[in-house]
DNA sequence: GAGCCGTGGTG
DNA sequence: TCACCAAGGCT
């Protein structure tokens, strides 16, 4: 955003790098020697694991998984069952399968080294815009606008002066870019610390709006904090889902049989017998299961 | 592009 | 208590 006298009182990256300085928490992927021994693949790893999994779960997992597979050469050469294994209960196991689909293509496409382009981190499995944007910033320090619902929420209070963001759109990453800093290590941090900003005080249900760097040019309570129309699609109910009958069976194969279980063996009180065989047609589907012979086991 | 995909903490 | 929420991505 270029500075006028226009808009000078309302630009917020000066104020949110500030705030940052300060406040940010100590997380593992913040920390020199975390990039020092693992790189863009410790970012990467990282961000896999925070899709929609929350901080405090992911450090745990992310030391034990950087500990055994520190690299993406490491990562390849082992099996999906043990990645699965290794995945616990971060949730959306998919995610296990496709960062180890991933460490393979970077083995085998870029020489073990995970890319620098966005456009090339976007054709890895399941890397998408934000994990490629991501990782070129916090781990290479390029200036790109990363975009997540942090970012998205807090530019929706901030300058649309709405309570919740509106769908996602391509207008998203204008909107960030249009607040970065010039320079890239600025930009860089600037990401970091809106995504810290939402993550710790313009949360989603009660925000700390006394706590905030730039409540006072805040779109969103300058106008008195109304409620606004609300577009986010609300999850769909888990008890009694197939989701659920999935995690059910996926958590038998990881923690009693990875080795295999007969299926007439597998959750036999499942309240819906049909929900049971859906699930595991499903997961076997997507390459979290194998079945055969009448068992059913982690994918070798 | 709407629906789907886990798991657990929380106000 | 229970609906909401969490550093998304794929089909």
């Amino acid at each position: 955003m270029p500075e006028t006298p226009e808009n000078r009182d309302r630009e917020i990256a000066a104020p949110v790098i500030d705030w940052y300085r300060s406040a940010a928490r100590d997380l593992p992927w913040r920390r020199p020697e975390f990039h020092e021994r693992f790189g863009a693949w410790g970012v990467l790893v990282s961000e896999f694991m925070l899709q929609q999994t929350p901080v405090a779960r992911v450090i745990p997992r992310l030391d034990a998984w950087l500990e055994r597979w520190p690299s993406p050469a490491d990562m390849a050469t082992a099996s999906p069952a043990e990645v699965v294994q290794q995945w616990a209960n971060l949730g959306y196991p998919r995610r296990a399968l496709w960062l180890h689909r991933a460490a393979t293509e970077v083995v085998r496409e870029h020489d073990g080294t995970v890319p620098r382009d966005v456009p090339a981190l976007l054709a890895l499995t399941g890397i998408g815009d934000y994990t490629a944007r991501a990782v070129a910033v916090f781990s290479y320090g390029d200036r790109h606008p990363v975009v997540d619902t942090n970012t998205r929420r807090v530019l929706a209070r901030a300058v649309d002066g709405s309570a919740h963001p509106g769908p996602p759109s391509r207008r998203d990453l204008a909107l960030m870019e249009a607040q970065m800093p010039v320079d890239d290590s600025a930009a860089a941090v600037f990401n970091a610390a809106v995504m810290e900003l939402g993550a710790t005080v313009c949360t989603a249900r009660a925000p700390f709006c006394e706590e905030c760097p730039i409540a006072d040019r805040c779109a969103w309570l300058a106008a008195g904090s109304p409620a606004t129309v609300d577009t986010r699609r609300k999850q769909a109910a888990y008890e009694g889902s197939d989701r659920q009958a999935r995690g059910a069976v996926l958590r038998v194969l990881r923690e009693i049989a990875p080795a295999g279980i007969a299926l007439e063996d597998l959750l036999p009180d499942w309240p819906d017998p049909l929900q049971r065989d859906r699930a595991i047609d499903s997961l076997v589907a997507d390459g979290l299961a194998e079945a055969g012979n009448g068992e059913i086991a982690l994918p070798r």
